[in-house]
DNA sequence: CGGACTATTGAGACTCCTCAACTAACGTGG
DNA sequence: CCACGTTAGTTGAGGAGTCTCAATAGTCCG
């Protein structure tokens, strides 16, 4: 991984480790927060960790070292096929969990898409601290849950076949995932080719599909890196069409 | 739930909580099980129904109850789409954890596409179980990596092009996931409709997949449920052909 | 102010989806 | 045991949509 701006420092409080839920539905939010002493502990070991835009934090099957937590920015998940195309996985956001592996090698490429910020663990610190705090641990067990219903989610996406129809359902889980992204106005900070990547079609295909938002009078896309819901209802209509 | 032939039993000692290890590499086999505390924890509070065919499990959006484990047989989770359409987000094989809610909701259907054996553990009682015991909680924080990753797997089929392909990569993770086809026979228990609503694909689509793969002599079909890969070499180039 | 990269737009080829008809397999009931 | 009806699966023809190739316009950074 590049050295970039390595500095230990304490785990923030707010949203450090927020998920959603995964047994009962809470009153308000759907945010769980680690208390003083479980952010201490991860303070304990884990390293926090600034990069630049592009700056891959470690690649498809080299070995598990460490295990991260996004906390600034975002980042992609991908693979490289063998003809050489590239699939996105996941974006990743703040609060996010990555680097899980399988048989001890990372199973994606992950890339910072923006300057971003991360938490890196030492896999073998983490794997002890799990096993003897139960309470972190399902922290973790909740984020993880939370992975797998966005890949089921991108799976629905992937399915559909209408260019415009993706981009809308797209843009729909940022919107969701975003909180920055209130009042209608969804931030775009991936470039066309990582969401051609992630939606699976061609970058062509995006622009036509941001062109026939655009043309139909649904979302404005303004400067390429964010979009702005004009037609809500027909929005939510195109969403939910498949 | 439906209520067929419940019965309350010691949970097998066998592959019950068979996962794939998510730090280091095992040295033979990628196995790990519950210990014989963890067995006797679990049978406690764990039922074991058997089902028919067909049996729906739960339904999506119904409130969170219990959480299930397969034990036998092959069942399917799948969302109803607003169009009426279905899409099938995974398939279930003995040792999958499914159940897991978000906001106390099923996100998924699940229904049983064999007769199937599952194990039903009321969601309250693992919860505390896990909790207390951050072993057996590794074991299932181990599972739903897995499921993130079978995840990630149906992504990359769902972003193919050419039907054949996706159903030879269909075939190729039917193969590895379940250890009762050996010797390049693949057992296929869903229906081509389950096939379908799997790949993103139409029902003709699968049908004709098929019939390109036999009439290339790659793979030939028996009776419709099971395949057999003839040409190897060419199995896997089409496999990796993404 | 260049220059390279990113994004948009157009035209033709390819693949799958839909609609439809037909065949096969299965389970039920007489 | 057989006939029947229902369900599952196969095959064909036309239409919808995206991909590829290619050229153009726009954007960001040095």
């Amino acid at each position: 991984m590049a050295r970039h701006a390595v500095e230990h420092v304490g785990i923030e409080p707010s949203p450090f480790l927020r998920t959603t839920q995964f047994e009962k539905r809470p009153p308000q939010s759907s945010i769980t927060l680690l208390n003083e002493s479980q952010r201490r502990q991860l303070a304990s070991v884990a390293t926090r960790v600034t990069m630049p835009t592009r700056t891959i934090v470690f690649r498809e099957d080299t070995a598990l070292e460490w295990i991260f937590l996004a906390s600034e920015g975002v980042l992609k998940a991908f693979r490289e096929m063998p003809s050489g195309k590239r699939r996105v996985a996941a974006f990743l956001f703040p609060g996010d969990l990555f680097g899980l592996a399988e048989d001890g090698r990372y199973v994606n490429t992950v890339q910072s898409v923006t300057p971003a910020t991360v938490y890196r663990i030492p896999n073998e610190a983490l794997t002890e601290m799990l096993r003897r705090d139960p309470e972190l641990q399902f922290h973790f067990l909740t984020k993880v849950t939370h992975a797998v219903r966005q890949g089921q989610r991108h799976g629905i996406v992937l399915a559909r076949r209408d260019a415009a129809g993706r981009m809308a359902m797209f843009l729909h889980m940022l919107e969701k995932d975003l909180p920055g992204g209130r009042s209608g106005t969804i931030p775009l900070p991936m470039s066309r080719t990582d969401v051609a990547e992630y939606l699976g079609l061609s970058l062509e295909s995006v622009s036509r599909a941001t062109s026939a938002l655009s043309r139909r009078g649904i979302v404005t896309f303004q400067g390429g890196h964010s979009a702005y819901v004009i037609d809500r209802a027909r929005f939510e209509k195109l969403v939910a069409a498949l």
